[in-house]
DNA sequence: ATGCGGACCTGTTAGC
DNA sequence: TGCTAACAGGTCCGCA
């Protein structure tokens, strides 16, 4: 489900509800997702208030006193804002459940998505210090992707989905820059020039913030937190698009897996 | 170091 | 209509 914009989209639904707000209790139902969530979770969070909540790549992190709380969604995972006692269903993993008593739930069908604990400077954890670039920063230029795409033989769109290099980049968005940038996503990262790197950048940029504003990509399931679709669906030019004319030139879209990952293209507009 | 395939899961859909 | 296989928004790990 989601990349940078669902998981932006997802903060930004949640954070006024639990910024500042203490919690009450945690209930875990299943803690088998990517990574066992902690069991001592209840007792750490208990009392606690939430002081600030960030993004960082796809990860989510919520401040407390104590430490910081990383959320992530992994494929399938959302996050919602509940009315109190609202039953839980099937893949409803994890409640922090506040004194107002809202409760903040995940559900994650496939379990892709992690939620764990660290006390000490969070953007150290083994799961973040590796991060590269904020797309949306001002680090993140056409020049940086140059340099670090010198040498390089991996297709671009494998490389812009490398979270060392660039967070917040998945299937959906890498397809659809790559299209507006022109750019033929099999092209080796090594081979791509400055200009064009300049070109998909500002794409990325454009794109990603574009689809912050309607909300995000709904395919199916994702819902923000008030569980209302995202509506960039209707603005995607290629991602989902196989056989389809292009949108420019009304050549039929290609599609071809790579690195395992299904990828739309126009053979004529992007060289 | 790099690059590739496999792994982790469940749900939905396409095809026979 | 019903079964099966393929595929899905992510990303870590181990092996060549």
């Amino acid at each position: 489900m989601p990349e940078l914009p669902e998981v932006e989209t997802t903060l930004r639904g949640i954070e006024l509800h639990i910024k500042n707000q203490k919690i009450k209790r945690v209930i875990i139902r299943n803690r088998n997702l990517r990574w066992p969530i902690p069991s001592h979770l209840n007792k750490t969070l208990k009392d606690q208030v939430i002081t600030n909540g960030l993004r960082r790549g796809k990860y989510l992190l919520f401040t407390t006193a104590k430490g910081t709380l990383i959320l992530h969604l992994g494929m399938s995972g959302n996050l919602r804002i509940l009315p109190p006692k609202t039953p839980p269903q099937k893949h409803d993993h994890l409640d922090i459940e506040f004194t107002n008593h809202k409760i903040l739930r995940l559900t994650d069908p496939r379990r892709f998505g992690a939620c764990l604990w660290t006390d000490g400077d969070p953007l150290n954890h083994f799961l973040l210090k590796n991060l590269g670039c904020e797309p949306l920063s001002k680090d993140f230029t056409g020049h940086f992707l140059f340099q670090r795409g010198q040498q390089k033989k991996v297709a671009i769109k494998t490389f812009l989905m490398d979270s060392k290099i660039v967070v917040g980049i998945g299937n959906i968005y890498a397809a659809e820059a790559l299209f507006a940038a022109r750019i033929n996503p099999n092209t080796p990262a090594g081979e791509v020039k400055l200009h064009q790197y300049e070109v998909l950048v500002t794409a990325i940029k454009k794109i990603l913030r574009a689809s912050i504003k309607q909300g995000g990509t709904t395919l199916k399931d994702f819902l923000h937190s008030e569980g209302k679709p995202g509506y960039f669906k209707l603005h995607l030019k290629v991602y989902g698009r196989g056989n389809q004319p292009c949108l420019n030139c009304k050549t039929k879209l290609t599609e071809i897996r790579i690195g395992q990952r299904s990828t739309v293209y126009c053979i004529n507009c992007q060289k």
